[in-house]
RNA sequence: GCCCGGGUGGCGGAAUUGGUAGACGCUGCGGACUUAAAAUCCGCUGUCCGUGAGGACGUGCGGGUUCGAGUCCCGCCCCGGGCACCA
């Protein structure tokens, strides 16, 4: 072999190899233990950045791995087409989205090649592709027939310039990026998807999800959002029938607080709010705030940071058990998309109602007083801790749960409440007012109203060339697109020309993976075999929207009989970003890296092995060029190790260990197998199992081979070196697995196993403490008794100075570890 | 604003169940080899005191629990991710 290592000769070689022996394509065969790995696929922007190096080189490691555990895995790759970007591409560079997109798709797969990852690329799936989206416009009109869809009015950000709907992306200090308008909420009429259907399932399957990160679960269980509490209905005084239709011509508001009823001082509805609309009808100065209350992006972290105004509408309501007058307010910071848009407002009890009603001096009432002896000063905060009623009339001196009962009993004896589970997730809308997106299978007709395309009608397919000019659709101008026949009474009717939501697409490619070429069917049997995924990896940011959506598409296709996991994913992997000078990197931040020039460089197996030993897999990478050029170094040197070896001789055959060197080195392969095993298979820390075999290869350097006994044992520690770094650096450990005496390629080998004799060793060092402060170190018997232990520690000339003529209160001692005199 | 993370040497990080803080790598400094350079190899590299042995301090800040806290608890500060039309 060469004596020095040279990438640029090698992995194209290896590469070739993997592909003439279609080492990656899988098929649905028996006796074998299938396991399907898959990443979150990209969007194909143009080129590779190293967010998508890094998960891609995770999967491909974790693929590698369990494939030495003697699973049959699958690991495919596709692409996650549709979207904004390709849209402002062809606006910016007049080349139309689907051209930009596919030719995007070439270039990435050829560095997804280049980086040698292991894909079954028969399976790609293009979700822009009519044979893709004709399936999820069928699973639409499907979830249509089950009454699982509906149309509804819904916010957007409305750019009154360019008279089009802006994504929130796109609204900078609450103005449209191109014309620079002040940006407005408007309601347009959408579909929506009956995810809330689901929520109960949704919330409580995450149980059923031990191989998913904690913080994960938290945060989808935060974003369902379940509460139990009381709809309680306000009348209003005066006829406002019309405005209060939706609610039965009462407010209603929901509250998880019932026991606080007694301190509701004002009522709150959002801008958008019918009663709010009425009022400012006849007022000015009322229509002129709720302009303004408008005029901010539809994104709740805009409107819960601005400032939080309100203004009165002049209309009250009747306390339900009082009868007194409580006046309605409107405010910035009430959503119409939660619950029903209105609130009774407790400022004794909670804290945003609190703030509202000291800055526009609004009454505060204590209704609730602290169960132990803690002080309550409503005067200065509002006190929010559930504990018994006070002025509260016939329900005082109860506890949270009585008083809850007590007043839901007596309002709903009048039927003024109902108990009422509600969620924070909202009914997902998936219509977008976009061209380069799957359009919505409905067809609008005068008589029918909205009729679903027929499944012989599908797919409805995106006109791809068109000219994208950045106001409006370009469908709206096709009048061939646009104009048809009703399916139901063949009158000439209109077809939908908004398209999907490209969470739709993302959603559910993992099942279609299983069943990339079937042409009469969503999925077939073999979405049976490979569902669900065993390990997803993909970037946190995915957390809560796309894992959501993912799981509810599964439990829609199950309840569909397509499949029949109610999970679509048993292990998640969250991997953090790679930042550059501490932040993200972006063509925008201008820093960075492009991953071909180090491939170029350094070549593949460099640029895989810095992304994994630089930082676990979860955490946040920070760049670094000369961290690129030492996981170059230490290839090299592994080259150079194992050159030099086989120039000596290839030494198959028991590695025996007779002399203490021998020793040495065979304890040290086999405790650094034990560890890279568990650091790759259980706890996915790939720095760490690196930087274990950077230790064994050190070990291996310092060890000097004379006799035929210490090539052996060298022979063993190379070879469990390539072994353990083949799923990270596929490339380089081919070519030293065979130059190590094999003919077989190295990502077909078994994993390799722990020697438990080798591990023995008759001493131990033990850490003697004095009040826990670290004072000798002790080398022991390794079966040493306690006695021996104490005696062994108080005869250490340090320890003893430490000691001194204190009396020893109290021995700790942690078996193989340590001991602690507490004097 | 709300939800979820994170903060450890000059830098990336390690410390897996409350038990030796700083593994491994990078950088830097010193040395070897070389005509020279590259490459490679060896030594040192948290701060302070000390010739040394060793000692004091040290894991964002302030408190607490414990024989023992980077790790657990309470209160803060700062940074990152998400907030439903970026994907």
């Amino acid at each position: 072999m060469k004596d020095q290592y040279h990438p640029a000769d090698i992995e194209p070689g290896v590469q070739q190899y993997w592909k003439d022996h279609r080492c990656f394509e899988v098929d649905e065969v028996e006796d074998v233990d299938p396991y399907y790995c898959l990443t979150m696929f990209p969007y194909p922007s143009g080129k590779l950045h190293m967010g998508h190096v890094r998960v891609l080189t995770i999967s491909d490691v974790v693929a590698r791995y369990q494939r030495m555990q003697g699973k049959h895995v699958l690991q495919p790759m596709g692409w996650d087409a549709f979207g904004m970007p390709a849209e402002n591409a062809a606006i910016k560079h007049g080349v139309p989205p689907a051209e930009w997109t596919y030719s995007n798709i070439e270039y990435m797969r050829g560095q997804m090649d280049a980086l040698g990852l292991g894909y079954d690329w028969r399976r790609e799936v293009t979700t822009c592709r009519p044979d893709y989206y004709r399936w999820e416009q069928w699973f639409f009109t499907k979830l249509f027939e089950k009454g699982l869809v509906y149309r509804k009015q819904s916010v957007v950000n409305w750019d009154p310039v360019d008279n089009t709907v802006l994504a929130n992306e796109q609204v900078i200090d609450g103005r449209g990026w191109r014309s620079g308008a002040l940006v407005e909420r408007r309601e347009i009429p959408q579909w929506f998807m009956k995810i809330t259907d689901y929520a109960d399932e949704l919330l409580a399957d995450l149980d059923k999800l031990p191989g998913w990160p904690d913080p994960v679960k938290t945060m989808q269980r935060n974003w369902i959002g379940r509460s139990e509490g009381l709809e309680i209905d306000f009348e209003v005084d005066g006829d406002y029938a019309s405005e209060l239709e939706a609610t039965d011509g009462v407010l209603r508001v929901f509250t998880t607080r019932p026991d606080t009823l007694f301190g509701a001082t004002y009522m709150a509805v959002a801008a958008e709010h019918p009663l709010a609309e009425r009022a400012a009808a006849s007022d000015p100065k009322l229509a002129e705030f709720l302009r303004e209350c408008r005029q901010t992006s539809a994104a709740e972290a805009d409107i819960e940071t601005r400032e939080k105004l309100g203004m009165p509408l002049g209309i009250n309501a009747i306390h339900p058990l009082t009868g007194d007058p409580v006046p309605i307010w409107v405010a910035n910071f009430v959503l119409m998309t939660y619950g029903t848009g209105a609130l009774m407002a407790v400022p004794g009890h909670d804290v945003r109602d609190w703030e509202f009603a000291t800055k526009y001096e609004l009454p505060i009432r204590q209704v609730i007083n602290s169960a132990d002896d803690t002080v309550v000063d409503i005067e200065s905060a509002a006190y929010v801790e559930k504990g018994v009623t006070v002025n509260s009339g016939e329900f005082d001196g109860l506890s949270f749960k009585a008083a809850f009962d007590a007043i839901a009993d007596a309002l709903m004896a009048q039927n003024k409440a109902t108990r009422k589970v509600n969620y924070r997730l909202r009914d997902w809308g998936v219509s977008r007012q976009r061209y380069w997106g799957t359009p919505i299978p409905i067809i609008y007709c005068d008589d029918c109203g909205a009729v679903p395309v027929p499944e012989a009608d599908l797919p409805v397919v995106l006109p791809e060339d068109v000219v994208v000019s950045g106001t409006g659709s370009p469908l709206k101008d096709m009048p061939e697109f646009v104009h048809c026949d009703c399916p139901k009474c063949g009158k000439p009717a209109r077809r939908e020309t908004d398209t999907f939501d490209t969470f739709f697409e993302s959603s559910w490619y993992f099942a279609r993976y299983a069943s990339y070429d079937c042409d009469d069917a969503m999925l077939d049997e073999r979405a049976k075999y490979w569902l669900p995924v065993d390990q997803y990896i993909g970037g946190i940011e995915h957390a809560i929207l796309h894992l959501l959506y993912a799981r509810f598409f599964q439990k829609l296709m199950r309840d569909l009989g397509l499949s029949h996991a109610d999970e679509p994913f048993t292990n998640l992997l969250t991997q953090g970003m790679v930042l550059k000078g501490g932040r993200k990197m972006s063509k925008s931040e201008g820093n960075t890296v492009d991953p071909q020039a180090l491939i170029d460089e350094y070549g593949a197996d460099t640029v895989r092995l810095f992304m994994m030993f630089t930082a676990p897999p979860e955490q946040a990478l920070e760049w670094s060029d000369d961290g690129v050029a030492g996981a170059f170094r230490f290839l090299r040197k592994l080259w150079r190790n194992v050159a030099e070896h086989v120039d000596v001789g290839v030494a198959h055959g028991e590695a025996r260990a007779t002399t203490d060197p021998q020793k040495a080195l065979r304890r040290k392969t086999h405790e650094i197998i034990a560890k890279v095993s568990d650091d790759v298979g259980r706890r996915y820390t790939f720095n760490t199992a690196i930087a274990g075999v950077m230790e064994l290869l050190n070990s291996v350097t310092a060890f000097a081979a004379e006799t035929e006994d210490d090539q052996r044992v060298r022979q063993e520690a190379l070879e469990t070196a390539v072994l353990l770094l083949s799923p990270i650096t596929p490339h380089i450990t081919h070519e030293l697995w065979q130059a190590l005496g094999h003919d077989d390629a190295v990502l077909n080998q078994a994993w390799p196993a722990v020697d438990t004799a080798a591990l023995q060793r008759d001493s131990i060092e033990f850490v003697v403490q004095v009040n826990g402060k670290l004072r000798a170190r002790l080398s022991l018997a390794a079966d040493a008794s306690r006695e021996a232990i104490e005696a062994a520690a108080l005869a250490d000339p340090n320890v003893q100075q430490f000691v001194g003529d204190k009396a020893i209160r109290k021995v700790i001692v942690v078996p193989k570890k340590l001991v602690n005199l507490v004097v």
